[in-house]
DNA sequence: TATTGTTATACTCTATAACTATA
DNA sequence: TATAGTTATAGAGTATAACAATA
């Protein structure tokens, strides 16, 4: 039975400008996301010997119904151009992919995805669901609801704040250690 | 503003191993926690070049009070003692961290946190704490502490399915393209 | 023999910068 | 000049395996 991560009782001393609760809730989520993305990295381990960039790239493909450009993955996978590209020699040297010209601008690539690469999507979809589900099942439809909205919300924030510069809080008010 | 992520019409027919609200219950607290360890790394950048695991060694070693062996470290945070070894030789190469000889049993390396490190660690835990209160902070106690027991009732169930054999779900139902 | 830590090595992921070839 | 993609290079992070020193 996991038990909650909780901070000591000098926090409010020590981070006046902190609540417990806030510093708590972002402490257990992120351990949670972890504990979940171990998981699904282990159930994935089976299937292919791919990380995850390189199911999620063919998630992506798979979803698209049409070949997409080279950029266009790398922009859904916020990473550099040239990051897809070494992701894509590895896609294609499995066989889940092919590098194709694009009919009317020669500096463009089409990236398609394959059979083979469609087996894996087949079979890596249903895991990480079956995943989703034995973990957030636990929960009612109200409860992940909830999840939902409040997931939104404190996104929204980090998004309003990821565009200003980082604020320099006031200092830590150090325990006195006996 | 940021909006939920939501799966499609199709997806109960496409996967009916899984309910919607349990598969975006997962995407929207995986891109949460994604995108505020992005935040956390912007602010943190300004303090200094050390990566999340070392900054957080240095937490660890304040937070003891006392010398720790490298393997208690290594611990804390779940990795190898050779990767340890390369993370100490960082903190010790920027000051922030001495290696010293345990007194009895001389297999044993003491590691000790400098006055430098400590400084490192003042200034790294109030943005840590400031960057909760910021993006955790627009949602109200009871919400909060909904989201620690929801964390956690999900946390205990993925350890109780991590001993486990990954289970094999049903095929996905291929939706047809038209 | 078992334990602690280090070294050697390798692999993945990602980035920046310089480059090619188009447009 | 600008764009799409590649190559070259580098660095972080982590792992496994072999090893040395010590218990």
């Amino acid at each position: 039975m996991a038990v909650p991560v909780r901070v000591g009782a000098g926090f409010p001393a020590e981070f006046p400008g902190c609540t417990p609760l806030a510093a708590e809730a972002a402490a257990n989520l992120v351990r949670l996301v972890s504990d979940y993305l171990a998981e699904l990295a282990r159930r994935r381990r089976n299937i292919a010997p791919l990380s995850a960039s390189g199911f999620e790239a063919l998630a992506i493909l798979d979803g698209a119904a049409e070949p997409l450009m080279a950029s266009a993955i790398a922009e859904r996978l916020l990473v550099t151009t040239a990051s897809i590209t070494s992701l894509i020699d590895t896609l294609a040297a499995r066989g889940y992919v092919t590098r194709a010209p694009h009919p009317s601008d020669r500096r463009k690539v089409l990236i398609e995805i394959t059979d083979a690469g469609r087996e894996i999507v087949d079979r890596v979809l249903p895991v990480v669901y079956r995943a989703a589900q034995d973990a957030f099942g636990v929960l009612d439809d109200e409860q992940l609801e909830a999840f939902i909205q409040g997931a939104t919300a404190i996104r929204s924030e980090l998004a309003a704040v990821a565009s200003k510069p980082p604020p320099t809080p006031g200092p830590r008010v150090r325990p006195r250690t006996p």
